[in-house]
DNA sequence: CTACTGCGAGACAACGTTGTCTTTCGATTT
DNA sequence: AAATCGAAAGACAACGTTGTCTCGCAGTAG
């Protein structure tokens, strides 16, 4: 910049008058500094002018999610990205793989590069730690917070839920197992709650804590193998659909045991049988997110929000056996 | 940080020291600033500290692929984020959907954030603005840049392709048809050039510049209503070869036309038949692309490296029939 | 012709931190 | 006992930018 104004023979301050496209400088001033700042490559230190600027705004945002390489993450960070651009935000991204300890680091750090928000997937640990950062708004996605509260935005997980399992029961089924992630989740916890309102009494087996296809797969072969199995299957996740695919696939089961799974995932339709699902819209819930914390980061400062964004049936075969 | 000196009594330079970890301070003394920090929730003001220290490490990086929500890019960036998070740097991301002005456009924007390096899978068009940003080293993946040079991570795309082709060759198939994507692409050039090699003069029907699920589909029922129908598919990506499994499904001839598609996807062994690919090691090559980056950023200063990643093929059904 | 107004441009300080230099003071050496 | 040394802590400036204040000058009103 002392480059610039010196080439241009100005002061700094007309050399900065310019660059923030100011009206307060004669045009042909303008014009010799501008020549200037092309041929010397000049470009704005955004750091030093953030530090010296009254909104204190670094353009960044932080977006914590579970694993970015999962569709479901990759799609919301991208809906995220979308939304970002516009307003010419970075974002800046980090996966969680379930850590609490991640996810307090991480918050950290972007706290520390001075972030104007952050949407955040949380691990289900106590989030008081987020107090800490207070110039930081936050806005969660996917799971609701414990430990402290912000606008959330979920999926309508209890009655996408009890849905999928009342289109089982539409079909005849009358023992139906429920397989469900992380109990710590709440989405976890609020697909189960759907499955028992659903089924009432009638209640099947339930095996919770499943984070991988591979626990998936064994739980599904021991259920179909043990006493009284279920004729169809409520996959809550998509990770753990995938799963219960692989094994019912490997029993030769595919087309005698029902299956619907929460989440879409991509070439559902193109399983033998098609997998039913009860499909989020996770573009629509990274928009919203992101909308949200604009709002807040633009100084919106009412209570708390939540944005539910509705599920969908979608009927391919595997769930209308 | 202020605060925090006059809490403990000390000047601000000894609180900078006690944050930094610097041992010239008396353990009393660090005591009593700790104490003073963790009270007052003090943190650190990265921005101003980078803009002060000798090093000038932002401790973030940059990365611009075609789209994080492709499982490709997705792979590629959590491996790069896995390299990151071991020394403490951050990652900015976006996505350049084949758009020139985009890549320009972020690229400029990580620069102006004073990223202290950029991983970037390239659009293909002409890179010489990356020159402007004199103090940011750029590595390439994926593909070759154009119009600059730079450490590149690539796949053995030639002979990789050339391996698919050869597989069906040798499987008795003498109409071989290429599907590939933009020819603008390194990437779709070298694994056409793979597949010429592989066939010489018996080389089938090409079609180029394909870039999604839906122009594959219909490239390949046109081909396969056309005359002399081709009795083996490649399709040189992992869109296209979706496309081909859609189009072949339609047309019940899955199991009577041959495919090899270029790169794995998730649930290829799940279709059926199951689909035999040439996979990359999208990780590894993100990982190759970090290490080669912060490398870079230590201040290595050799010549452009080429770090070619093999391709593995998996053969799985679809390719020998 | 003086006094005022308004506008363009520069001087200076400040943002939050750390590099460098200086000061202080107790311990060691001769 | 005087001189020297080293370690710890503070004072000050500087990083690259912009907010604020001031200054000079031209134009206008009285």
């Amino acid at each position: 910049m002392n480059d610039v104004a010196r080439s241009a023979g100005v002061s700094l301050k007309t050399v900065s008058r310019v660059v923030n496209g100011e009206t307060t400088v004669a045009p042909d001033l303008a014009a010799r500094v501008q020549a200037a700042v092309a041929s010397l490559g000049y470009r704005q230190h955004l750091g030093a002018s953030m530090l010296r600027r009254n909104d204190r705004r670094t353009r960044t945002i932080g977006m914590l999610l579970e694993d970015v390489s999962n569709p479901f993450s990759a799609a919301v960070h991208r809906a995220i990205e979308n939304e970002a651009r516009g307003r010419g935000v970075q974002v800046l991204t980090g996966s969680l793989d379930e850590d609490p300890q991640r996810e307090r680091d991480l918050a950290a750090a972007f706290a520390e590069r001075q972030t104007d928000g952050l949407i955040l997937a949380p691990t289900g640990a106590d989030l008081g730690h987020l107090a800490a950062h207070t110039a930081m708004p936050v806005v969660f996605v996917d799971r609701t917070p414990t430990g402290t509260t912000g606008d959330t935005v979920i999926s309508t997980n209890v009655s996408g839920a009890a849905g999928a399992v009342r289109h089982l029961v539409a079909r005849g089924h009358r023992r139906i197992a429920f397989l469900g992630d992380h109990r710590r989740l709440s989405t976890a916890r609020d697909r189960h709650l759907g499955y028992e309102r659903a089924l009432g009494r009638r209640a099947g087996p339930v095996v919770h804590d499943l984070h991988d296809p591979l626990a998936a797969e064994r739980a599904t072969i021991a259920l179909l193998r043990g006493p009284e199995p279920p004729t169809a299957i409520f996959a809550a996740q998509n990770t753990i659909t995938i799963g219960v695919v692989r094994a019912l696939r490997r029993l030769g089961r595919a087309h005698s045991v029902a299956l619907v799974g929460f989440d879409d995932f991509p070439l559902a339709d193109l399983l033998d049988p098609p997998v039913t699902v009860v499909a989020q819209d996770p573009a629509r819930m990274g928009g919203a997110a992101a909308e949200a914390l604009f709002e807040r980061i633009a100084g919106y400062d009412g209570p708390p929000r939540e944005i539910r964004i509705p599920t969908t049936l979608i009927p391919r075969g595997s769930g209308e056996l």
